[in-house]
DNA sequence: TCTGGGGTCCTAGGACCC
DNA sequence: TCTGGGGTCCTAGGACCC
């Protein structure tokens, strides 16, 4: 019997950050709105009820942006960009501060909701799943319709869905159209609809590569699947070389992955200015030791340890060095992975200034993994000779 | 573009073992 | 001793994603 061609959907929130912002403050709609910014102020509520929100031009500090509303990205406004030039872009736009434990929120019912038609999700963050409906009988288009029915149902936000052969093109496929978007992608779209987007829309060719790219003339998705494999493989290695061919002929047999155990668990914090180990020795130590407390915490609350305890530090010139310590036995202690932590610190120079310090434990184990006998044992090692 | 915070995966070299 | 191969673990860095 011949298998099947799968049905894989890739759905995406539109603006998701924004449109959870402007369910909470309706009267911002239609406006330029951009969320982000660890300084962004909440609203101040006057006498008569009315809020009053901060305007970009008004901020000062580091960091980026996460999301902008469609008129803030009508002003070239783009997630992750600096929030300094987004003030440069757009002064008059309104400016919010992220509220995660909303956003959290509506992420559960909106998931809730299609799990109600489609059981076979994955999870891709916090505004994102793949469906698997090849094993439904319902014909692609009026799934879709009703997944997104059900998703404004739940949330009263609007979000876009593609149908394709795998999660590749369902991905490409989800930003075709966007907002509100339904794609349908069937083979023979390929030359068609993919190959003149640029390589960049490639889930997995993110700027280095797509700057390499460039510089060999590739651009367009096209010119990536006529380009010789042999070539791709000289600059990008075998693998990578082998997985852009593939990918640019929308070749891909990902399975979905329903279910996914964490490998780390990690806080890092950007400072408001650099700091100095020689100048700033208190303040750095206090930030560690919350680093630590709330790693701790985030694996008490989930119930894992972990065995890797390592730290991650940013200069200022955002040059990036990590150093770890894999301990004889996982701990979810604080006080483990501060000791653990100074350790690696010790092996890092520190004359420069940082602006970020970070705490991340990894080679997780959950307490079921530790009672069960089959598991090897662990102690052996010797944490001396390090 | 002066660049957050949470992650994943890949590569590569050295240690160590059989 | 001039010379193996393979497997696994540990560490460091980097690309990428949401």
């Amino acid at each position: 019997m011949k298998a099947l061609p799968r049905r894989i959907a890739h759905l995406d929130m539109d603006a998701f950050y924004a449109s959870v912002d402007l369910l909470r403050y309706p009267e911002l709609r239609g406006q330029p709105l951009v969320i982000g910014g660890s300084n962004a102020q909440q609203p101040v509520v006057l006498v008569d009820g009315s809020r009053c929100f901060s305007r970009l031009r008004d901020y000062v500090g580091r960091g980026v942006i996460t999301t902008a509303t469609y008129e803030a990205r009508a002003l070239g406004v783009a997630s992750a960009m600096g929030i300094m030039k987004v003030a440069r872009l757009a002064p008059e736009a309104i400016l919010l501060p992220v509220d995660f434990a909303a956003y959290r929120h509506y992420s559960r019912l909106f998931k809730a909701a299609v799990a109600r038609i489609v059981p076979a999700i994955e999870d891709r963050g916090i505004d994102e799943i793949y469906l698997d409906l090849s094993a439904l009988a319902e014909d692609s288009r009026s799934l879709a319709q009703r997944i997104k029915e059900a998703v404004r149902q739940a949330t009263g936000l609007s979000c876009s869905i593609a149908v394709a052969a795998n999660k590749l093109l369902a991905k490409i496929g989800s930003d075709l159209d966007k907002p509100d978007g339904l794609t349908l992608l069937a083979a023979d779209d390929l030359a068609q609809r993919i190959w003149p987007l640029p390589v960049r829309k490639i889930n997995g060719i993110g700027p280095k590569a797509s700057a390499r790219l460039a510089e060999l003339g590739i651009h367009a998705i096209r010119q990536l699947a006529h380009a010789d494999t042999a070539l791709l493989q000289r600059h990008f290695g075998r693998g990578y070389g082998v997985w852009l061919s593939e990918a640019a002929h929308g070749i891909d047999d990902r399975p979905l992955l329903t279910s996914a155990e964490p490998k780390s668990i990690s806080r890092e914090t950007t400072f408001e200015r650099d700091l100095h180990v020689r100048d700033d020795r208190e303040t750095l130590s206090g930030v560690l030791i919350a680093l630590c407390r709330h790693v701790a915490e985030d694996l008490r609350r989930k119930s894992y340890r972990g065995r890797t305890i390592g730290v991650k530090l940013r200069f200022a010139d955002f040059q990036t060095v990590t150093r770890d310590l894999t301990l004889a036995a996982a701990t979810a202690d604080a006080h483990d992975i501060l000791r653990a932590a100074r350790e690696c610190l010790r092996r890092v120079p520190l004359e420069r200034k940082l602006r970020l310090l970070g705490v991340r434990v990894s080679t997780l184990a959950t307490r079921a993994d530790e009672d069960d006998p089959s598991e090897p044992r662990q102690g052996e090692l010797d944490l001396t000779k390090r």
